[in-house]
DNA sequence: CGGGAGTTTGAGCTATCTCAACGGGGGTGG
DNA sequence: CCACCCCCGTTGAGATAGCTCAAACTCCCG
């Protein structure tokens, strides 16, 4: 019945939205979900529209967005294959506060908001997870928020790459390819600044070999030297005194 | 058994982490939970402490601050009675990313993890409501997340006054008391700015008659104006242009 | 009647934004 | 297959909001 392949049933069960469930619940959970494709730079929703779908995202990429009265946009988060988003669906009668735009070609499982409220009363493990995913996301949140309240834009933009490396990346020899597609414009709306001022730190950090910068494509090569920079004061201005590492 | 007063229990109920439960449930729930004093400016966590407790605050008011490396301090938010505080709590093993700190006397609720789990397992509704609350608490931050990012800081001061209006403020004559005591340095904190600036904005204010300002206490005349700055291009700036009223 | 915490205000500085102009590569249509 | 075009990126120069530091002021409290 249930359109879901058995590997992904796996892979979801392993889900920090279904620990603790046994196979058979949450395929049964499943049964609800409605599997659905959107398209690279296509929307899943948009700000303001009435909020009734939660979705799994199975595999592909998702930027969220904010955009404000004035028509600045800004970067929320980017959400990975198996991670939850449209939460706000959760909450009756609301609207999305921002749109979930695909930036690659996505596969995703759909709840609808009057079946979430049902299942998370038969299925009580989940609605807990579903407490504490959020509760970690406030987290990260109230991080970024006071990173944003304190921090320079050059340590901001650091935290952002090295985040978007834990994230999703890959080796490439001595290089790590983040795996997200980012113009210089999505790089400073997801740290509030301006993609000139963006593009100008990247290219100190790339003669400083800090990084390899391209078109929508950022690789990091010293991704120690970035965290330091993130943490300390040591700013890539700085980087020529101390040319290579010492703790 | 319980030390819970019948009012509060009555308070209780309607609160949104009791939605939808029995009397008898939430009283049965509110066993395991043990009332705590605290007293002004003493701390009920402090942060990076392991995080084993989570409350509900019956009256006075909380401050919570997340303190960076270098020792430059945030607010994060104002906790008024009836709100949750302490939520990491419900990860296991995790640390408190932030302290709670009294900014009145106050009397709270005390659950503990190993509790909190268990009791989620058997009033799903709890754990439901729980979920719904930190879905509204992430979506308030994203929207100060926003306002830091892209608004100047005349505005964000303007949306941070009406915010603390509408948690916990007073009529007084023509004029709108918020009861949180308030240092320039409080304010500044709050929006990621100085207490110069602050200082600065709140004596333009003043001056135009929007507001007046206090030691550590701050009223609203004009909230109906703070909301124009807040919201449009409107700076205090350019208030004798358009001396009162028009829509 | 000090003393200190909280506040105000001035003056200078600087990180960052803004605007404008140019560059380059890759996809597309002829 | 070539050329053009468009989108994305870079770089410079100037403007500015807001920060920093320093000093004075005002309450409140003991």
């Amino acid at each position: 019945m249930s359109p879901i392949r058995p590997e992904m049933l796996d892979a979801l069960q392993h889900t920090p939205l279904f620990q603790g469930l046994k196979r058979e619940e949450v395929s049964r959970i499943l049964e609800h979900a409605r599997p659905t494709r959107v398209e690279t730079d296509a929307y899943f929703f948009r700000q303001a529209e009435p909020a009734g779908r939660l979705y799994i995202l199975l595999n592909g990429q998702i930027k969220v967005t904010q955009l404000t009265p004035d028509g600045q946009q800004v970067v929320m988060r980017m959400i990975n294959p198996l991670e939850l988003f449209g939460c706000v669906a959760a909450l009756s009668g609301g609207e999305y506060p921002a749109s979930a735009q695909a930036t690659k070609d996505c596969e995703a499982l759909c709840l609808y908001d009057r079946d979430i409220h049902k299942l998370m009363q038969i299925y009580p493990s989940m609605a807990v997870n579903a407490f504490q995913i959020m509760v970690k996301r406030t987290h990260e949140l109230q991080d970024r928020y006071r990173e944003l309240a304190t921090e320079c834009v050059e340590r901001r933009l650091a935290h952002a790459l090295l985040r978007l490396m834990q994230q999703s990346s890959h080796r490439e020899g001595d290089l790590i390819v983040l795996d997200t597609p980012l113009a210089r414009q999505d790089l400073a709306e997801m740290i509030g600044s301006t993609l000139y001022t963006v593009s100008r730190i990247l290219s100190q950090w790339e003669s400083h070999q800090l990084i390899v910068a391209g078109r929508e494509k950022i690789s990091l090569a010293e991704p120690e030297q970035l965290q330091r920079i993130a943490e300390a004061q040591v700013f890539s201005a700085d980087l020529k005194k101390a040319p290579l590492g010492e703790a």
